[in-house]
DNA sequence: CAATGTCGCTTGCTTATTGCAAGTGACACC
DNA sequence: GGTGTCACTTGCAATAAGCAAGCGACATTG
């Protein structure tokens, strides 16, 4: 048999996780879960108006890549919220930098709410 | 006159900095610029194998967004190597939560160089 | 009880981006 | 003059993004 390829362009930490969640949505759903959104109409109604299909997409993939869970929340329809897992949650002090960063050298955007820069990952858990 | 469109998604600063870095390839090239990595060969042979189109393609737009700036090393023929400013500099500790984070979950990655995850931005700046 | 509405997607299609391979221009070297 | 290097550019096929419309399972309304 010849040898899986594997999806990572290389095994360097950086471009790995850039492979997992280097693009433009990813992260987006993510900041939206550490604001407590869980379902997916609340992620279709954030500002920057993600494609459907793409969210879909995203979804998935964060699941496949252990960041989110998918539970149901009540059944007839079935119908399921997205959570995030601790490896999910730990993605927070990536985001954090993410909004200094921008805060730094753009005056023009947003203050995130209140605790969003001071939370810690183990805040996001439910248990 | 119409108001120009604005390039970003919203003015969310997390979704503004994912506007700029927010791709598979930014961030490799910003790292290598972070480990001393000036020239465009130099990018080429990342482990990684950006193709040369996109690398040509990100460099101009890391330098229109002002993470990195071009200077000639040379002349006849011209030459030019690619430093960080100070706003690619800061991209730093971004590079670094990343590389955390891949660490955790990951067992198989590489260890960064000694003193990538201690380094400060202000360590990269050649003056 | 048919009609309308909501939620969470999927499908089809167009456009944009990526990735690969080959080519190019300005030189240096032999 | 021929070959090589460096830093790209160009052409083209494959992949992904973005838009609009549709759909299935119900709840609600008239």
């Amino acid at each position: 048999m010849k040898p899986e390829a594997s999806p990572y362009r290389s095994s360097c930490p950086l471009s790995k996780a850039l492979d997992l969640v280097g693009d433009k949505w990813s992260l987006v759903i993510v900041r939206d879960m550490c604001l407590g959104k869980k379902r997916y109409g609340d992620f279709q109604s954030s500002p920057e108006g993600i494609p459907t299909n793409i969210l879909a997409n995203r979804l998935r993939q964060l699941e496949e890549n252990g960041i989110i869970k998918k539970q149901a929340y009540q059944d007839k329809p079935v119908r399921h919220e997205y959570l995030l897992t601790a490896k999910g949650a730990d993605l927070l002090p990536i985001l954090q930098q993410l909004v200094l960063w921008t805060q730094k050298y753009d005056a023009d955007c947003w203050t995130p709410p209140a605790g969003f820069l001071t939370a810690k990952p183990e805040d996001l858990l439910v248990d």
